[in-house]
DNA sequence: CATCAGGGCCCTG
DNA sequence: CAGGGCCCTGAT
């Protein structure tokens, strides 16, 4: 276990307007053990340039944000100053919602969202490689599995971080896989998917991606590099332009899991076609996934605070 | 008990 | 470009 004792603290204000807690908080998403929220709060372990690190996001009236960074060791400025940046980019500090919402308000459905969620941001706190971890683990498996997976890999190659009285674990580092063998990642039950893992840590290891000019490129060539990582496909990739890219306008690939959850979500019935979804959210033009995730982190949020959707209940078998 | 079908992807033919 | 196989696990 390692403390970080070391603190340094800083100031975002973001856009207007801004929801701290839909921003910082997604329900639905399933990682466990790295993070704890509760109403304001956010602590999450996170590495940058290698360095495992401690962040606590604090509310601070939903008007600006407080960064404190726990480490072990003291940081430089310009260490802080691109974690900064980094955060600012991973939670879409700096996004203009007022297209977006304007856009959405012409649709009763979504406005309803708009509304309930009013100042969200997407975004997502991991990297690139930490998320393709997290995509691979999402395949083929449901909800439960995945989590159980995800935790079997953290709690055997991650880092333990005291920090704040929080004991949270933090993501290997990059290469850390290397000289672990498949077997011994497949005695995680991980199944085949230990393949990708591998290869994907190799891969990164090797330097062969770059994730911040990565960023810089077109859509087009972002999915063909994606789609070029061993055990990365369309759905994987489709989550990744999203979450880690912030491409708001893909909307192409609706499995057919997603296809019930969406037949509810955007036309209240139990099954409708591809074509019928797909049209549904060309509406939203350059914002197609961004009015998805509106509506999808609505009803989350909802459940949360105690509402009840069967429909969601019976296909997400957490 | 055995068999099967997944919240994909790779590989083969 | 279609379809079999893959780790696991719960459902039947």
């Amino acid at each position: 276990m390692t403390e970080l004792t070391y603190t340094t603290q800083f100031k975002i204000v973001p856009t207007k307007p801004f929801n701290f807690d839909a921003t910082f908080y997604k329900p639905d998403h399933f990682t466990t053990d790295d993070h704890v929220y509760e109403t304001g709060v956010r602590w999450q372990t996170n590495r940058w340039n290698g360095v495992p690190l401690g962040l606590k996001y604090e509310s601070v009236g939903n008007v600006s944000l407080k960064v404190t960074v726990f480490s072990g060791k003291k940081l430089d400025t310009v260490f802080i100053d691109t974690l900064k940046e980094e955060i600012i980019y991973r939670y879409n500090l700096n996004l203009d919602l007022t297209e977006f919402y304007t856009l959405g308000k012409k649709n009763i459905k979504l406005a309803k969202g708009i509304d309930y969620l009013y100042g969200m941001r997407p975004g997502h706190p991991s990297s690139l490689y930490e998320y393709l971890i997290i995509g691979i683990i999402l395949q083929n498996a449901a909800v439960y599995r995945s989590i159980a997976m995800f935790r079997a890999l953290l709690t055997t190659y991650g880092e333990e971080l005291l920090f704040d009285g929080k004991k949270l674990l933090c993501l290997w580092k990059i290469g850390t896989l290397n000289n672990v063998s498949e077997e011994e990642l497949r005695a995680l039950k991980v199944g085949y998917r230990a393949k990708s893992i591998k290869r994907i840590d190799e891969e990164f290891a090797q330097g062969k991606i770059d994730e911040l000019s990565l960023r810089k490129e077109d859509t087009e060539t972002q999915k063909k590099t994606l789609i070029s990582l061993y055990g990365v496909g369309p759905a994987t990739v489709w989550y990744l332009l999203f979450d880690v890219f912030h491409r708001w306008e893909v909307f192409d690939h609706i499995s057919p899991w997603e296809q019930k959850l969406y037949s509810h979500l955007f036309l209240n019935k139990e099954s409708a076609t591809v074509e019928e979804l797909l049209k549904y959210i060309n509406q939203f033009g350059k914002y197609k996934h961004l009015a998805v995730h509106y509506l999808w982190e609505e009803v989350w949020w909802r459940r949360k605070n105690g509402e009840v959707f069967q429909w969601l209940e019976k296909e997400i078998r957490a």
